[in-house]
DNA sequence: ATAATATGTCATAGA
DNA sequence: GATCTATGACATATT
């Protein structure tokens, strides 16, 4: 490399355009030690020709590299564009500089491009708003995810309105269907078909399997008791009607087999405060379901239906029915003595307190707490749906702005690229002028094939001759 | 009849 | 340890 130094040429560029960044189109003043100092009108040219010549160095990053003046480790950052460009000033190229520009820009300098993205942002600076956008990785890609958020307020309602639409869609469709089924019979279809396969129950006692009361009785359950909703009364009823089970024979001695479980009496069934737990004497004959209507109308002596039920009774706005839910059914088979809603959704010291308020036995416990489980978890499964939907909307449109951002960047690319050929064109111009300059006014027969620009730690260019260069590498 | 979708439920993990 | 929440997986219902 050092004898490259011996070969020199008295051809010094002084890169005073490097000091320039950006003024690529004129008035940086250039000199170019070693030419006349005459200003010929080829001179001129020449001139101008430097100083686009400058702009290119300066486009290119000419760094002092280290103490070793003429290494050519600026140059690397070229190395992809010059090794298939053939514009290489610092590495020995086996092919000769284009003269023209018939080379297609974008094909040559792909490889080039990421390394050039720098100083093609200084070059043009009104590129700065273009490459200010988010870039993968960077502080713009939060700034947007940021500004995507905005979406989910509108997303939330629509997804609500989404719910409650199919919510109320389908408890319709329920009511449809009901009116085909009477009274037990309908009972029995349903709950045969939600005989519940999916339905594992491993986590719960035996005894709180809701199926257990309509599909098998149990023998410590009253027979009454299992006819389950069919004969739903008031509290104050109910616990007469139990008052008078208690003398039942069967009933006690196997309910009694259960220990710590203690029927419930008219004083332990009536709630503590019954403005909190809504006396159910006082509530009034609901609306009842299809086939809970029909059995009461068809079910001799078994008239009361209206109480338990309307603790299970859905809100609603028509007066379309809305068939009980399968835990509804339980809880009414069981005569739970207070609301689902509340035993869903009272925190778990009220729903204990509630709990102490009746003595429930361990069946009723135990479907109360199912029922609890199950409430909370339909809850939290669908508003885990929710969020997922969210997160799929959210991610589609995340999506489409990566992609549009990638469009733009795609096209300032290519507008790159051809900037860039335009300025590669003009520099092998230039170099042909110098040459045939240095040629004609010195008689010297330099040709461009045969020379190498190498760069000082000072900033100055050298004309080296390649062969000489090669040696110094 | 069948596929797609919605919903409920269970099991499980983690807080 | 009990409770709650989130979530995958599965079953069933609905479209």
């Amino acid at each position: 490399m050092c004898s490259a130094i011996n070969g020199v040429l008295p051809l010094r560029l002084s890169c005073e355009g490097l000091a320039n960044p950006g003024r690529l189109h004129g008035e940086v003043s250039t000199n170019v030690t070693g030419f006349r100092a005459q200003r010929s009108p080829q001179h001129l040219d020449m001139d101008l020709a430097w100083q686009e010549l400058m702009a290119i160095t300066e486009l290119q990053e000419f760094e002092v590299p280290n103490e070793n003046p003429f290494e050519a480790i600026p140059y690397l950052s070229m190395e992809p564009m010059v090794s298939q460009g053939g514009f290489g000033m610092s590495q020995p190229q086996p092919e000769s500089i284009p003269a023209t520009c018939d080379a297609h820009p974008a094909a040559v300098y792909e490889n080039a491009y990421p390394d050039m993205m720098p100083p093609y942002q200084r070059l043009n600076p009104h590129m700065d708003m273009h490459y200010s956008l988010p870039v993968p990785g960077g502080h713009g890609s939060s700034r947007m995810l940021t500004s995507t958020q905005a979406f989910h307020p509108p997303l939330m309602s629509l997804l609500e309105h989404m719910n409650m639409t199919t919510r109320s869609h389908g408890f319709a469709k329920d009511g449809v269907i009901n009116l085909h089924c009477t009274g037990q019979i309908k009972q029995a279809c349903t709950d045969d078909l939600e005989s519940d396969s999916g339905l594992s129950l491993g986590s719960s006692p035996p005894l709180a399997s809701p199926e257990n009361v309509v599909h098998g009785v149990p023998s410590y359950l009253p027979a009454d008791v299992m006819m389950g909703y069919a004969e739903s009364e008031s509290i104050g009823e109910q616990c007469r009607m139990r008052q008078s089970l208690l003398g039942s024979v069967d009933y006690h001695q196997s309910y009694s087999s259960f220990p710590g479980t203690s029927f419930p009496t008219t004083a332990n069934m009536q709630p503590v405060n019954q403005q909190t737990y809504q006396p159910i004497a006082s509530v009034k004959q609901p609306v009842l379901p299809t086939a809970l209507h029909d059995l009461q109308l068809n079910s001799s002596g078994l008239t009361r239906l209206g109480s338990y039920q309307s603790m299970y009774q859905k809100p609603k706005s028509s007066s379309v029915s809305v068939p009980l839910s399968r835990d509804e059914r339980r809880a009414l088979a069981l005569k739970i003595p207070f609301a689902l809603d509340k035993i869903v959704n009272l925190p778990v010291d009220d729903f204990n307190e509630l709990l102490t308020q009746f003595t429930l036995n361990d069946a009723q416990l135990a479907l109360v707490r199912d029922i609890r489980r199950r409430g909370k978890n339909k809850v939290a499964a669908q508003n885990c749906r929710k969020r997922k939907l969210e997160n799929i909307v959210h991610l589609e449109n995340e999506l489409g702005q990566l992609q549009a951002q990638r469009e733009h960047l795609t096209r300032e690319r290519l507008e790159f690229q051809q900037n860039l050929a335009v300025i590669k064109c003009r520099l092998s111009d230039l170099y042909t002028q110098v040459f045939s300059q240095l040629r004609d006014e010195e008689g010297h027969p330099f040709s461009v094939d045969e020379y190498l620009l190498q760069l000082t730690n000072d900033g100055n260019v050298y004309l080296v001759p390649r062969n000489t260069a090669l040696e110094g590498e």
